[in-house]
DNA sequence: GGTTAGCGTTGCCTCTGGGGCAACAATAAT
DNA sequence: ATTATTGTTGCCCCAGAGGCAACGCTAACC
């Protein structure tokens, strides 16, 4: 395949520079005849004589001359390398890829992925969104180094790097009729609500369909999406109410569109955001300390719920 | 100085295209062990990761990425470094390195150039031209592959290739007074010509005041120069006559400007054109054909004198 | 012109280090 | 839980790289 060797290469470079081949073994601190065999091999794996031996010293021939450029040009192409690597090592650039659940966007990008950019610059990032079992399954089949879930359960291929608590909550528009029901809200009171819900495969979604089973009601869903943004215009419009962690609407509540209600459903509490990525495998030291930057500065894994 | 092992490089390659260890090591003949440990070294002196280990193979890691590109790369590279050995092997190129007395330029350039030419399409010529002297320090001194001179001296650093009889003659003007003189002409009749002649350091030069001194009488020189068209013009005006050998002027002879006469003195009839190398040195292909070149359509070797 | 110094090369020997073998740990699939 | 497959590691052996010294050769020097 490569037919060039590299330490033949190293002492015919160094012998056409030094002219001879003593001084070249001197430099490199071996027998001249350790250079003189070396050469004579490189010349015999490429079927060309390479050096001219003269009475003092050797010179390159014409294609000792052309290899002696390439290897030239090699060396700094790899120069270029070696500082791409220490780029990567210094953490000075780098490629991560992240999947992450619909509700985290907001979080990860405003938050995270802001403080990493300012202490990290350089890094450039694969983004995947999708459900929980989307984000699961691109963590499993190394689509993705890094997940973050909500209500991602355990199993043995995935090791959970940080898991907070973080319960569903009722969202409601301020300015609709649900806006004054008493907390907390059980699920008596819940089932008689117009409700946009996520569809199965997302953590929230999953969470509801075990509590509905749990306490053999079924709530009304007017829609089943699996798109967060209808369930905000949703609950926006006035149109009803939905269930959902706070963290995925704190810009919302913050400008006082949406406001959360608690919920008296033990089922609905359990809900845990995490952060996992797939069992055994070894990451790349960015992805390490981002999941440091992902604990301290989103929103889903600061507030213990 | 090259950190970057080829056969470490090779078993890297091959185990991201299998896409695990033990496929490549059967692709490469060898043990998983040795591929592991191949890569495991070109890690360390890399001191980067290249390749994540994992359940069902490897893959690359971002930087093995970049190795991989780079490689790949640098594969294309020596791919065609090789075709140009190829080239130069196969006499499809090279650099052809000369040095040629200036009586030999157009039978040089005419003939042996013109034929080698049409064989060998692809091949340069680096052409130097001077006196016997220049041309031989040239060769002495690698300057020139090869060497082709009138009247060089026999000496321990030069191996001569062949070597002709090329007598000297007069040149004379067939239109002169000079030109119905019988032959062979005699040196007390040419003590009488007004000449123009060869420094010395050219083979003429010396051949000439050699037989001056051995016959005691100094030529009628009324030009001596470093031209030799200095003296083909200074004949061809009806000027006076030279010493010259008769290749030098193939062409005036055959349109008629310049006629020869037989000279009568020994000593200017021992000269010798000659092809030369430097003694010892091993010289390309290229140059060796050369010669057979030389020696079949040059005039200066082809006519034995 | 012989002699000497310096060049690259080669034969011999030593010993390092690459690679085979087999057992092992870890993981995915059954 | 078990099995099959992956990469890894310890052990051992031998090819091959490299040191040593003698050699052949050329160039320069007296």
């Amino acid at each position: 395949m490569f037919k060039i060797d590299t330490v033949q290469s190293a002492s015919f470079l160094v012998a056409c520079e030094e002219g001879s081949i003593r001084s070249a073994s001197e430099r490199l601190g071996v027998e001249p005849s350790t250079i003189s065999r070396q050469i004579k091999a490189l010349e015999t794996s490429l079927g060309t004589a390479l050096i001219e031996r003269g009475r003092k010293g050797v010179r390159p021939t014409e294609a000792g001359t052309i290899l002696r450029t390439y290897l030239k040009h090699q060396q700094s192409e790899q120069e270029t390398l070696l500082s791409e690597f220490d780029a990567l090592k210094g953490m000075r650039r780098g490629e991560l890829m992240i999947a992450v659940g619909d509700g985290f966007i907001s979080d990860f990008v405003g938050n995270a992925m802001t403080s990493y950019k300012a202490a990290f610059p350089g890094f450039t990032y694969d983004l995947l969104s999708g459900s929980t079992e989307q984000v699961l399954h691109a963590v499993r089949t190394d689509r993705a180094h890094l997940g973050l879930a909500y209500n991602a359960g355990k199993e043995r291929a995935i090791r959970t790097a940080a898991q907070v608590k973080q319960p569903l909550d009722l969202l409601v528009s301020p300015t609709s009729e649900w806006a004054d029901l008493s907390e907390p809200v059980t699920m008596a009171q819940l089932e008689t609500l117009p409700s946009a819900l996520l569809k199965s495969g997302f953590g929230v979604g999953d969470m509801i369909a075990v509590a509905e089973g749990a306490h053999g009601v079924r709530l009304r869903a007017l829609v089943h999406s699996n798109s967060l943004a209808v369930l905000r215009s949703f609950v926006r419009e006035g149109l009803g109410v939905t269930v959902l962690p706070a963290f995925v609407v704190t810009r919302e509540i913050a400008d006082g569109t949406i406001a959360t209600k608690r919920l008296a459903v033990p089922e609905l509490r359990k809900g845990e955001a995490s952060v996992f990525t797939r069992y055994g495998r070894r990451l790349p030291e960015g992805v390490t300390r981002l999941v440091d930057h992902i604990t301290r500065s989103m929103v889903a894994f600061r507030n213990a719920g």
